[in-house]
Order: C-alpha cells, then sequence, then structure tokens
DNA sequence: TATGAATGAGACTTCATTCAT
DNA sequence: TATGAATGAAGTCTCATTCAT
C-alpha cells in the first residue's frame, strides 16, 4: 500500500504554473515567510529580496500582496484539497479493509501525511481563518460537506457490519480530526513536525480512535 | 459542585490593575480588535478611536504596541493560567470522583468553560504562536510541567484503581485536548462559540474518551 | 464705488480654517504647485518639502492626496464663488445703472478682478474639468442656474428699457464671459495675469459688449 | 465653397507616416486616453493594452512617453495648424466677401469646424499649456504673428472699405476667439461637441461680431 | 494625566523603460 | 519588428511613536 505523494503538490502546482523560475521563486519565499511571520508581518520588500528579484517583479505577476497570498492558497483549496480528498476516497473504495483499525490507521496516516507535506500553508490558512472568519465560512462548509458524503459512505459500511458504533458521521469525523490534530498542531506549531514519527502516532491515535468507536457489547 | 467563575477573571484583573478607566478602556479595546483582525493587523490610532482616547495615552501607560500585548497576555499567561489550573485542580484534590466518567466530565466542563471565556486571548495567543515560536516555546514547557505534575497525579490514582488505562499521561493529556478542541476550535474560529452547548459537547466529549481510556478486561 | 477685496478669500478661509499653520502651509504650497504642474505633475513629497513639513504631515490632515484638491477648490466652489457672486449682485441691486455702459464695466471689472485673484483655483479647477467631465457637470449646472436667476434679471431691466438687446440670457451671458475671457484666459496662461491693464481691458471689453448688445434703432 | 475636410487631417497624417497598424493604433488610443484623462493620468501599460500591442512596442517606434506626445502635437502644431491656416486664408484670398457678414461667417464656421474636428488634440494642448508654459511660449508667438500677418491684411481691405472698426488687429481677433471659444469651449469641457449646432452658432457668433465690429455712423 | 499635531521610516504599489528572446 | 518579463525609482499612504501644550 503506497501513500500518496502529496509532497510534491505544491511544486508540481509550481511546475505547471507557466511562471517564470523569479515568479515561482516569489511564490516559495512567500509560502515560507507568510508561515513564518504571518501573513501581515512579511513586507514585499523582504519578499523580493529574498527571492532575488526586484519588488517590482512581485506585483508584474500577482497585482498585490493579497494576490501572492490568493496564489498560494487558491490552488491548495481548489485543487489541493479536494483532489487529495478524492484520491484517497477513491482509493478507500478499491481497498477492502477487513477490521476499523487497518482503515483508521490507513486514513490517519494518509491525512498526517498530507498535513505534514502542506503545513506551511495550513498555517497560513490558520491565520487567515482568524483574520476573516467570514470568507473562509463558505470553504469550510464545502470541504465538509464533501468529506460527509465521501468518508461518510465507508463509515456507514462499516456501522452496517456493526463493528462502528452508531453515532452521526459529524461526530466521528471531529474525534478524528480532533486526535489527529492532537498529535499534528504541536508539531506543526513548536515546527518541529518533521521530527514527528508518523507510524508511532498513527498507530498510537489508531489504538485510542478504535477503542473509543468499536461498539460495547 | 460550584464551577469556578473565570469569565470574569479578565474584568477582574482589570479592576485590580489600577489604571485609569481610559486606559482600561484601551486594554479592553485592544482585545477585541487583536482576536478580531490580528495583532499587525490592528493600528493604535484605530485603537484610540474605538477607545475614545487620544494617542498619546495609548502610548503613555504602555509605552510601544508590544506593550499592550505583552498587557492583556501576560496576566493571562503568568496568573490567569496557572491560577485557574491551580483553582480547579485544588477543587479536584477536594472532590471524590467515584468514576470516570464524573472525573472526566468535570474536568472537560472546567477547561472548556474557560476556554470559551477566554477564546480571544487563545486567539491572540494563538496567532503570536505562529509569529514567534520561540517565544512562546518556554511558555508551553512551563505549562506542560506544571500540568503533568497536577493533573497527572489525579489520573494516577485512576490507574492505581484500575478503571484508567495505563498510558503515559502525555498520552492521556493529549486525547483530552484534542477532544476538547475538537468542539471548541470550530466554534471559536467560527465565532459562534456563545451558541456552543456545553452540557451536551461534554458529556458527548466525556462519553467518548471514558470509552477510550477504560482498560479492557 | 469699491470692488470688493476678493483678493483675500483665499487667506482668510485659510485664517477661518482652524488648520495649524503647517497645515496651511500645505494648503498654499499645493495651491501653488498645482496651478504650475498640474495636480498629477504634483508629488506629495515635493508638497512636504516646500511646506517645510513631514510627508506625514501632509496626511495626517488631509487623508489622501485629493483630499488637498477637494481642501483647495470645495472653499471656492462652495463659498467663494456663491458667495461672491450674491456679494456682487447685491451691491449691483442697490446701486442705480443709468447706462448700459456703467453696468457692464462694472459686471466685467469685477469678475475680472475676482478671475485674476483667483486664477490658480481656476487653474487647478480646468485641469480637473478635462481630468473628470462629470464630476463637474453638476457643479455647472449648480452655477449657471444661478447666474441665469440673478444676473438675469438685472439684464431684464435693460430690456425692458429698450436699452439692451433682445437675446435670451443665456446667449448674452455666454459673449460676457467669452469677450471678458479673451482678455483673460490669455494672461493667465502665460502667467502674466498680474501684468493685465485691468482698467484698460474693461473699458476695451465693455466698448465691444455694448455695441454688440445695443438694439439697433 | 467647400469648408475643408480638416477631420481627417490626424488620419491622413497616420496614413502618410509610414507606421506600422500597430504603431498607428498606439497613436489613436494615445489621442483619446491623453484628452480624456490627461498625459499624466495615463499609463503606457494603459495605451498597450488598449492598442492590442505588447508594452514593449509602444516604445520601440517612439522611444519615450513624451514621444508619443511629440507624435501626436508636433504634426498639430508644425503641419496641421499652420496648413490649415494657409489653406483657409489662400482661399479666403481667392474669394470675394462683399459684406462682413459674409467673411465672419466663413471664418467662423471655418474654425469652428476645425476645433470640434480636432478637439481631442486642443484638449491635450490645452493641459500642456498649464504644464508647461515655457515652452509654448514660443508656438504662441509663431502662431499670432502669422495670423496677424495673413487675416490681418483680410481685415484691412475691410477697414478700408470703412465697413469695419478701425481697431488694432489684435484685438479684433481678440474677440473672434473670445466669442467662437464660448460656443466651442463649453461643448468641449462638457464632452458634447458633437451635438453642437454649427451653422446656427456661426449665424448667432456673426450676428454678434457684425454688430460689435461695425463702425458707427 | 491627557491631548493630538508632527514625524519619518517603511509599507504597498505604479510606471516608464530596457532587453533577451 | 514585436514581445513581455524584469527593473528600480518614485509615488501615495500608513503607522508606531514622540513631545509641546
Amino acid at each position: 500500500m503506497e501513500i500518496s505523494n502529496v509532497e510534491t503538490l505544491f511544486d508540481k502546482t509550481l511546475q505547471e504554473s507557466k511562471l517564470t523560475a523569479k515568479q515561482q521563486s516569489v511564490l516559495k519565499v512567500s509560502l515560507n515567510l507568510f508561515a513564518e511571520k504571518g501573513f501581515d508581518g512579511t513586507s514585499t520588500s523582504e519578499i523580493a529580496k529574498q527571492a532575488g528579484v526586484s519588488e517590482g517583479t512581485v506585483f508584474k505577476q500577482f497585482k498585490t500582496k493579497d494576490g501572492i497570498l490568493a496564489a498560494l492558497l487558491n490552488p491548495f483549496l481548489d485543487q489541493v484539497v479536494p483532489m487529495a480528498a478524492t484520491e484517497f476516497l477513491t482509493e478507500v473504495k478499491d481497498l477492502r479493509f477487513d477490521d476499523l483499525t487497518a482503515f483508521f490507521n490507513y486514513v490517519i496516516k494518509d491525512r498526517m501525511t498530507f498535513a505534514i507535506a502542506n503545513q506551511k500553508q495550513l498555517k497560513i490558512l490558520v491565520q487567515e481563518i482568524i483574520r476573516n472568519s467570514d470568507m473562509i465560512q463558505s470553504f469550510v462548509d464545502k470541504i465538509v460537506s464533501r468529506i460527509l458524503n465521501t468518508f461518510g459512505k465507508s463509515l456507514q459500511t462499516f456501522k452496517d457490519r456493526g463493528i462502528l458504533v452508531d453515532w452521526p458521521t459529524e461526530r466521528i469525523i471531529r474525534y478524528f480530526l480532533g486526535v489527529a490534530g492532537s498529535y499534528i498542531v504541536p508539531a506543526v506549531l513548536i515546527g518541529k513536525a518533521d521530527q514527528l514519527d508518523i507510524e508511532k502516532s498513527c498507530s498510537e491515535a489508531t489504538e485510542f480512535l478504535v477503542r473509543g468507536l468499536t461498539p460495547i457489547k
């Protein structure tokens, strides 16, 4: 079983973007600086300097500083998230998971890997959500309903087989994200996400989730 | 059993601060604006305007804009968190919890109430952690070790009685925070934390935690 | 008969404006630079430098560069023009003009003096009209209808006495402005308005207008 | 009697210019934009976009932005004005005007038609005169002396015949331009020059001028 | 203590112009 | 000839901070 190679999605997006090397450099540098110092805490002159580019070049392509942010987040929101979601979900359909442990372990590992690979975008996204909760509301709704429909169906098969507690899908997903987040969030915030032992974290998280979500006979 | 009245800690801090009414107004307004728009996204002139105060007054007491931030977060970090922690822990000591459910339900409700009451400070804190992960590192360490020592002792009694799984305290706390966070974080981010049904959320969270953390005979 | 002292209207407006000396200096300098080099051709840094003021000060009071323009033109449009118009028209009512020559000479001299005194504002206004014909349309309509009502009544008395040709007021005013403008416009554009011999210009213009507007017996 | 077809002078100049279609497009677009928004208010990138041309192309032929301005105004100043002037003056010489009315009517209509046809160039010219009164001084002198010599001679014949008041040519031309301008300027500024009823305007203007300039017996 | 005018560094952005392709 | 990415100087504007009143 192969983990989808989500790490390269940002780079792949760059390559397909028809942006020049300099403009790609602007995006890469902006991703790092926005994640490190926040959007407001990053100046366009610093972006230009670190990208080895004139300040005019920064604006030639992206028009405004917000344009850079959009260029970073839109592919992530419009393509990466749904794509990765679909990607993993189609794989899920094709696979036979005999027990909850195998299924949970797969999903947790997949999502955790994705989160680590895109931790910078996630960090930036969190900041934007704080700065502008309205703008993000629609995005959240879209994502949630998508996950409910797809992931929820997988869960239903386990409920039908009597090996998953019969709680609302929303509640189960809540614990999924909460438990996964309890490993990812601290690691990302401290900036040591790369040192996270994914295998161990996944098996621990899976163990706890399976306990908590197995029906009591 | 009385829930500690954490909602008023900020206000109480203000009253005890010997600040003039205008300077208290500056702090209140800053708390709201920093939480809404971020520290960098808030200008001192806007603080002054909303506080009904001149621009000079903002700096008279707090010296710098960072000084305002410190005046908001330091009481929260230095007093409020430990105080509330201690407060709740001393109460815990005095109480007899016969089963895990009663204990977890109490703790979760206490912490969730606290988080909701201080959601703005938490929001600001998250932003600062993103902007400056180093500065916060020490704080995290301090808090964690404190919780480990105090909360961990309570957990040990349950482990000894064989009604709590024998995992490291750190791991159990991780799931505590993760599950509690799965209710609080979305509510706070969306800005609808006040509409959260705390009773229902706590009993749900407790139910799941108890399932996941009860030893399998 | 005393010519109204229109030269000091701008200065008087400044004094009544509650602006600090520095901000008044910004306005004075802006008036000169906008008139000399055009609005677009004048930079705020040059305004600041010539006004002996920091660039921040320029924006402290007037918010934007357009704000400076508004601060220059609004008093001119909202107060000066109507005021001067009313001023001269009430005087006209009180005066007895036996013949067309005396009346025309008075009016022409009054308006020509006013135009020379406010030549810079007029220059700026012309530029703005070119840049933004829509915005000015309403202003033109207001002024025209005002002049028609007031000046037109004076003209009517001369028509009734049979010493003024019975053309529409609008047409007569057209020639008034055209002939007066034929003296003022070149002088202002060349920048030698101060060398204009007002007495001679007025008597010449009056002579021509009286010839052209006297009924042919 | 044929009115010289001045409307096409700009187009004719373009055709004879050996400029490529793209470069002609640059000039046409620049003429419109400079007239609408002013020279300083028009960016070369906007010219390029509206002309359907790359930014580099704009500079390939005209070197600088001022070069575009020169390419627009120089033919107008160096060729169009004198040419049209000469053109009309040679025609005038060949024609016999029995009375002032016929002569004035012809001249006014000719010049008014010319002004309307070249209103955009005139608008641009006015802006440039405001921005740079020195540069234009020489041009004005040239034009004025030319008109004085040619138009002045025609006027002299009428003075000799005793049907034109014996004022200095300069003064008569002043009223000519003033009265003609009183029709043209408002129409051009408001942007409704095309709706101007030239026939009616000319006969009105002529009527007034003839009254004002006919000797009193 | 409180005010708010003043500051100047620096932010974002525009734009005329150049040059490799 | 034509393109458009790149430039960097300059423009408008913001903002934390100071200080005389």
